[in-house]
DNA sequence: ACTATTTGGGAACGATCGTTTCCAAATAGT
DNA sequence: ACTATTTGGAAACGATCGTTCCCAAATAGT
């Protein structure tokens, strides 16, 4: 009885099975929005970098906002994944600042540079009338600013992080770098460039 | 016969004169496409925002693109004579940086702020499938980042910039903020953080 | 075997998109 | 006065949008 309600994984439901991963799906849907945006991708660019028709989306997901939020929420997942995998390898305060700068700055070049960030589209695209989207967008970014600020107060804790510095201010400061350096990456040509600025930045920790 | 080619300014078309102010029509158009991007501006909402039926629109300008860029040219130019008139009143290198950084920031929260930048949103929508508006996002972002490593040099000869700063990678940094901050200021909630970060940011001079 | 349920695939829907066309009104040149 | 030209305004265009519907195929439970 209890074995029966905690194995149910491997138990399906009834009708014909789903042909195809919905993680996959929206790994390509990730895709199309992040170098579209949102208002910029039809459901017939969406069916073909998914490869599905229409009728297999829209038995998946409710409409294509929806799509837009599931895939939303994967590349925030999947990003925050690798963000804290390497986080967790950082020692000091300071290293975790400068590990989550050099995370977004590796993103702002090359072709994942130029295809952009599918979170800064949304905030750029849909914030102002889409509320629940301004909620998950700014929930995510107020969170990251106090993880960085958090890391800072960590570091001036540590002693890798001068006493002076003004935490808030920098955390801000710092945030507003991730986010610039993907706009940067999407018309600047140079790749090392990204790099040597990452480093720049953290002088405001000294 | 010279007279007659020079004063041409008062001299008029043959046909109906125009009934609006292009200008003003295109402050309009700035608005409705910093807050709803390009896709997601309809012929419809434009004219609605500019006051204008869709004969009249086609009439000043080919297409939607023509008015979008004709919008961001404007965008571009008022808000560089409002830069430069501040940047006039500045006697030094770390002052010229610190005029930037506060323009920027002082933009970012606020009406203005949740309204977001029509250029930023340019490079985040079209940049990918728009080679004209690459290229002049990409221009004016790489003369910006130019001139503000040019004031990074010049606050390093007169002594208000710290030697040992990296000047290429503080430049790109600074303009990483610059973009961030209001990216930040779409989805943020209080104002003077953003002045604080501005203050912040100019640590990396030091 | 039969029913219920869900998916795949594609045709079909109304709505809206960006754009063009048409006509009356307003100007300049002759 | 007359012609040429341009604008204002609104109706009309085909194309594409997001979405729904329909039917055959594939599964689970009985």
């Amino acid at each position: 009885m209890i074995a029966d309600t905690l194995s149910t994984p491997p138990s399906r439901a009834p009708g014909r099975p789903r042909e195809f991963d919905l993680d996959e799906a929206l790994d390509d849907a990730i895709l199309v929005f992040s170098e579209r945006g949102y208002h910029g991708t039809s459901i017939s660019e969406l069916k073909d970098a998914m490869g599905l028709t229409a009728g297999s989306i829209y038995k998946a997901f409710k409409d294509k906002r929806a799509v837009f939020l599931a895939a939303f929420d994967r590349y925030k997942a999947v990003r925050a994944a690798l963000l804290d995998a390497r986080l967790s390898q950082a020692s000091s305060g300071r290293a975790r600042v400068a590990t989550v700068v050099r995370f977004y700055a590796e993103a702002a070049y090359g072709e994942t540079g130029r295809r952009g960030c599918l979170a800064i589209g949304a905030a750029v695209e849909l914030t102002l009338f889409d509320e629940e989207v301004a909620e998950r967008v700014g929930g995510h970014n107020a969170r990251l600013v106090e993880r960085i600020e958090g890391f800072i107060r960590e570091g001036q804790a540590d002693g890798s992080i001068a006493g002076h510095v003004d935490a808030p201010g920098a955390a801000l400061a710092v945030f507003s770098y991730l986010q610039g350096i993907r706009i940067a990456g999407k018309t600047g040509r140079h790749d090392g460039a990204a790099l040597a600025s990452a480093e720049a930045i953290l002088r405001i920790l000294d």
